[in-house]
Parts: structure tokens; sequence; C-alpha cells
DNA sequence: CTTGACCCTCCAGTCGCTGGAGGCTGTAAG
DNA sequence: CTTACAGCCTCCAGCGACTGGAGGGTCAAG
């Protein structure tokens, strides 16, 4: 005979546990002192509480191990159990592996997105450049500008893992439009996926006159204004679709400051 | 403004929790009518819901949003959030993969063990039989045979899922020994490993003469003299060291019933 | 006889909700 | 004008598997 602290040595169950267990009926005491309600365990005990401890490293729960205690009094006839805590704790674990990768993708996006502020940061100034051709996924839309939000948001939850940096804009529009504007909402990605709804095509490489904006995207007809003035100086000619890069936007969880925002304007030249 | 009504179908936060929520103090209503209670939305907290579903959706506790949203206004903020979440997601994912793995071994050995039951049930007649080789890992002891338990419990703490089938027992004295045989607790493996204290190696292909013994271990002694009262009828050679095989016996969870424990005991001949 | 280890019971807290009881308000239908 | 119903409110309890603390009894040794 043991008592409750001799009890929890040999058993490696906490002597708090072990109380909690004689309440929940999971492992009743041999013997119970009438007088002092001391609790005494015996060889029995220590079995039984070797198969508890077994199952609960099997992470069954507490009425799952009284149902097995109860049917089983052998390995083998476990089996059915043992299948389907396995197929419960597959889940369980699918659910954290999606999580993890989640998480992984949105580290590797902030990196990205900080690094290509980094980069650009400092040219604030009106620049000549040539762009590199690139794969994208997009959806064409007509509507309001503020709508491309929303093709945003359908983009990243079709594409998720496949997208390769920060979206991007185009609009097909030659002039100012109001409410019915002609843009498509894009994301660079890195393999071709054929998704109801996206187009997915390379995007021609082109000689670009650009510029960083830095604030929030209401203020964005100055830089337009500033880029336009640059382009008709130099006598160029504007190819549709222009482009907008979101270097700083909205972020995944957070809307961020605005103020903060970045946006490089590139307006495709020809001549 | 919202209703809490309005607002739940809005931010996909059920109503209850919602309350919970304000309860808490994480999502506070714009407004509450002094007379009623009625708790009512704006924009503002409806951005914050959605801060709030997106980081319960990584899994992060109600107190890590409290601070992370105390701290961050913006993505790039809360990357070293994100590390650490995805750190200690990783880590229960890697148990949840550790214990689906110990089902599997436990699922995929009960398998084994009841097609080896049901393959040798029959036999409970003294037979001649061809042993083939195998790879064992063995730990040889000195002490009273039911001591072995002890080395298939280190065996099974060490090699896991090597382990290829069921333990047996090699025994190397030529006579009844009570406090100090001389034996080994191996298992089958499929792999060579090298794990200090424990010696691997082939044990040799045998002739041997087999029986099956149903019932608890102290019984085993009236199949050892049927066993030996064959073999000197026959003018046969007993060999050491001789084996024992568990083919069933005390389960990885419960002991089971030893009036259904069945041993094969093989004693090698020559001649 | 005291000390200190050990035991007891009972209650509360963890986490993120979820459920129910019981009650108020506001609107629409009978 | 009553009644029904939807929608809101507060307060309390429960889940699962413990863990912690308060407050108090018991036991063996010095």
């Amino acid at each position: 005979m043991f008592t409750i602290g001799e009890f929890s040595m040999a058993s490696g169950i906490p002597v708090r546990t072990l109380r909690f267990y004689h309440d929940e009926g999971l492992l009743v005491p041999a013997a119970i002192d009438p007088e002092t309600n001391y609790r005494f365990y015996d060889e029995r005990n220590l079995e039984r509480a070797g198969v508890i401890t077994a199952l609960r490293d099997l992470e069954f729960s507490l009425d799952d191990i009284r149902e097995i205690l109860a049917d089983c009094s052998d390995d083998c006839e476990i089996l059915a159990h043992l299948e389907r805590q396995k197929d419960s704790l597959t889940h369980k674990l699918r659910h954290y592996q999606d999580v993890v990768q989640k998480i992984e993708r949105l580290i590797e996006h902030q990196r990205h997105a900080r690094e290509e502020e980094k980069m650009s940061a400092a040219t604030y100034e009106i620049a000549e450049r040539q762009i590199d051709p690139m794969l994208v996924a997009g959806i064409r839309m007509t509507g309001h500008y503020s709508d491309c939000g929303q093709g945003f948001a359908r983009l990243c939850r079709a594409l998720g893992r496949h997208m390769a940096a920060g979206p991007l804009c185009l609009f097909y529009d030659g002039e100012y439009r109001e409410g019915d504007a002609n843009f498509e909402p894009c994301v660079p990605i890195r393999k071709a996926v054929s998704i109801d709804g996206i187009s997915v095509r390379e995007l021609p490489a082109a000689r670009c006159v650009t510029l960083i904006h830095r604030g929030p995207y209401d203020q964005l007809r100055t830089s337009y204004a500033r880029l336009m003035k640059f382009v008709k100086d130099r006598g160029f000619d504007v190819q549709l679709p222009t482009r907008e890069v979101y270097v700083k936007g909205p972020g995944m969880i957070f809307r961020g400051n605005p103020k903060k925002y970045l946006t490089e304007i590139q307006l495709p030249i020809a001549g």
C-alpha cells in the first residue's frame, strides 16, 4: 500500500492530479481511511495508473480513457479507439500545418515588402527605368478605383502561397474616370495556375517613367500631375495600361498608416 | 453605426463573442446607449474586428492580440510576434506529429501481433522448423527472468520506430537458474542502429524444435518439460542460446489477460 | 510538546468562448 | 389595445484537465 505521495512518485502523476482522478472516478484508491480520509493505493492502482498515463500520452481525453478502461482489457481491443484518435489528431495536425504555413507566408511577405521599401525609399524622384517582364494573375474590373481592394482580397485568397511579390494595378483608361474606370488588380506569381475569373499571363517588359508616391491614395493625383508634366516636357508617349505598384499599403492584418504608404507609379513610354 | 446584430453579420463574429470581447476590453463599442445599454459599433470597430479575427485565425491568444493591438499599427511591427507565434505553433505541430506517429506504430504493432497470432494459433503442437536469420537489438542481462520486462521497456524506448516484430528473449544457461540467470531481451529491427548498451547483430538461422505455449509465464515450465522430452526421445542436442518469442504478451498499454498469452519456445538443435 | 512533512477538503482560476434564465424595448399584426 | 416576436440586455454556469491557495487535520521524530 502506498500513501498518495508515494504513489505519486511511483506512478509519475502529481498528487493533485491523483486526487482529481479520484474525484472523477477514474482512479479510485484501493482503500480510504474512514477516520482521516487518507487515500491508499495498491499494485492494481499502479497498473491502472500506467494505462491512464499511457493513454494520456496519446492525447486521449479522460472520457475516452474511462470508456477504454471499461471496454478493453487488452491492447487488441483498443485498435478502433486508436484509429479514431489518430484521425482526430491528424485533423489537428493539418490545422496547425495550415496555420504555420500562413504565418510563414506572412513573414516572408513582410520581409519582402520591407526590402522593397528600403530599396526604393531613396528614390522619391522621377526616374526612367526598364521594367522586367513578370508573370501576373489579374482580375479585370470596371467601377470605382477604390474597389480594387476587393480584387486583391480575391487574388490573395485564391493564390495565397503562389504570390511572389507585392500587388500592382493596371489602368486601361487614357483619362480619369470616376465611377466606371477600367482597371485590373494583379499580383505577381511564381507559377502559372488556372482559376476561374483570374487571368494569368506575362506582363511585358516596358520602359517606364516612374515615381514613388508617399502618402495616402487620395493624394496620388499630385504625383500623376508631376509625372505627366515630365513626360510632356520630354515629348514621350504614354502607353496603356499604366501601372501602380503598392510597395507599402494596407497590410494583411493592419490597415497601417496611410501617411506612410508608398506607391510606385509606372507610366510605360514609347519613343 | 451598427447594432450588435448588424455588426455581428458585418464582422463575422457571433453576438455572444462580441459581448465577451467588450467585457474583455478587446473590442469596445463606439457608443453605448446609457438608457438601454444597447451597444453601437462603427467603422473603426469593424476594422479592429477584422484585425482580431485575422489574428485569431493565426491562433494568437486574446492576450497576445491585446498586446499586438496596443503595440502595432502596422503589419511590419508584428513580425516579432509572428515569429514567436510560429515557433510556439511549430512546437505543438511537432508534438502532434510525434503522437500520431506513436499511434501509428501501435496500430501497426497490433495488426502485426494479430496476424502472427492467427498464423500460429493453430500450432499448439511440437514442431521442427527452420528459423530464418534476423537482425536483432538486445540487452544482455543477469538476474531474475522477470527482469526482462525492464529490458524490453528500454529497447522500446530506444528503438521505437525501428522495431520490426514482437520481442523475443535469448537464454544462455544450460540449466534453470533462479536469481542469476543469463539472458538477453531482444527485438527484431529493420535497420542496424548503434546505441550505447544495446548490441545489434544478426541472429543466425537455426533448425529448432518449437512449441507454442498458451497461458501465463509461470506455467512455461510444463511446456519446457514437454519439449525436452521430445528432444531427448529423438536424441537431439539443444544448442544455446534457446529462444522465447512473445507472440502475444502484456501489451504496450494493457497487461492483458495472462491466460491468453502466447509464447513460442524455440530450442535450436544440432544433429 | 513542538516541529515539519504530509494529508485532507473546498473553492477559484485557467482559456475562449457558449448556453441558458430572466428581463427590457420597440415594432408590427390582430 | 393587446399580443407576439425580434432583438437587446445582464448575470451565472459550464466545458477540459488540471493547478493553485486557504485553512485545517495527522503522523513521526526529536
